[in-house]
DNA sequence: AAATTACATTGAGCCGCGTCAATAAACTGC
DNA sequence: GCAGTTTATTGACGCGGCTCAATGTAATTT
């Protein structure tokens, strides 16, 4: 028998989610699952565009994404931003807090997303006494700084194009990994959006869009993108200059 | 009495360690710090260009270094390089490998260098129990995170100089936290190095000191470098450019 | 449906940084 | 010391991406 129940601070079972395997990919027993169930609520909806959390924020908790999608970005004091990352469903956000015990960038909704809420300070206690999550939360982070690191590379060694070309191959397998096309699909973000995180221009990601639709590598019309050469798009990634 | 030791694996003690509080700034009993030097050993000397591991190879250690100064980088398929950080005395290094087991950089002595390793299962052992040791793990991940995004910015919305400027302050701030001058050091790195972090070629980086010097807010010749103005600096670094 | 606003595309022109090249200076090994 | 190599500086020039501007299109409000 089902009832329907407020989603607020709903308790949620990892045990049942069907993102668990993304999310958290560790063998525990019934029970132990059972305990990290019990630190791990569910919050209301975040609508389009609300925050997450901002910089400065106390931090208190990670936060493990259900349904949705969502941008990081940091401000810095000369107003200059930088989005540093687009974050969907299974992904796990807010560890740029555990340093300093404060966020150190902003999280916000860029669609209607649910999200899940998992204490640190709980999670820590219950991987003392768990070791397969203890290390599961070490790969998470660590997973963070390889992903940074390969930003850095894309930023630091890669023209606009090549730039374009990696970020729509990396979307393109997160989606596949969700179970949706990795060949079509709507960007959730807009031109400027995908600019700060690419470190372009609006105009430059417009033009390098309109290039590949040109040299019939995608159809892009708006937010709906189409890919229609994978490995088209992974030449145009890997040509390098010299 | 002391008596000289050859200096590969002996044992460390990190309780009467130096570098504690940067390395390690964590309240532990005599009992508690004696199990940590238990299980950390210093490794012999790595000579300046010598390789503490390379991308591919097992991960099992993170490393502290002792004395001396390194760079990581990556290097993808096509044969890009991007040099991902600077690392000096005081500093951990290797966390990029816990997420697949395997490293996913080089880490290269870029003079002779004395480093700690950590083995990494054990360090896991011991955090479970000891919170406060748990906790600094957590952080420095967490730090290591947070600078990647910072140098994301960096990359991806300043201009030449700026970078330039972030750079040496960067260097200046890590200096003098050692106890070092922050304003007179030597660059351990040649200008490749420094621009392939900074997502510059060579010629730009030659040329952004050159200009720096003029200005009078350093002087440089060759890798000895002087800030004759701090706040110039940063000035100079925050300039938006509108 | 009209009006308003946000978002995207495209063009023209310019400039910062990359490319290429020449030279100098600093290391390294003998 | 000298030869060979690596590293750094500087100039000339070109191009990729930024700036500015105009226009188009989609989403939202009235």
């Amino acid at each position: 028998m089902h009832k329907l129940v407020p989603n607020n601070s709903l308790k949620t079972a990892c045990s049942t989610c069907n993102l668990r395997k993304l999310c958290l990919p560790v063998n525990l027993s019934h029970i132990e699952m059972e305990r990290l169930d019990d630190l791990i609520t569910r919050k209301g909806v975040y609508r389009h565009g609300s925050i997450l959390y901002r910089s400065g924020d106390k931090f208190q908790a990670l936060y493990a994404i259900r349904t949705g999608f969502f941008k990081t970005q940091i401000l810095n004091e000369d107003g200059r931003e930088q989005v540093t990352g687009f974050q969907m469903a299974g992904e796990i956000i807010g560890m740029d807090g555990i340093s300093s015990d404060a966020h150190t960038c902003d999280a916000v909704a860029l669609e209607d997303s649910e999200i899940c809420e998992i204490p640190f300070n709980r999670l820590e206690d219950l991987g003392r006494e768990l070791p397969p999550l203890q290390r599961h939360l070490h790969r998470i982070l660590s997973r963070e700084i390889v992903r940074d690191q390969n930003i850095m590379l894309l930023l630091g060694s890669m023209r606009a194009e090549e730039r374009l070309a990696a970020f729509l191959l990396n979307l393109s397998q997160r989606f596949a990994v969700r179970g949706y096309s990795p060949t079509s699909f709507q960007l959730r973000m807009t031109r400027q959006e995908i600019g700060s995180y690419l470190g372009l221009k609006l105009e430059t990601v417009s033009r390098a869009l309109s290039h590949l639709q040109e040299s019939r590598l995608i159809n892009v019309r708006n937010r709906s993108l189409e890919i229609l050469c994978l490995s088209g798009l992974q030449a145009c990634m890997g040509k390098r200059v010299r």
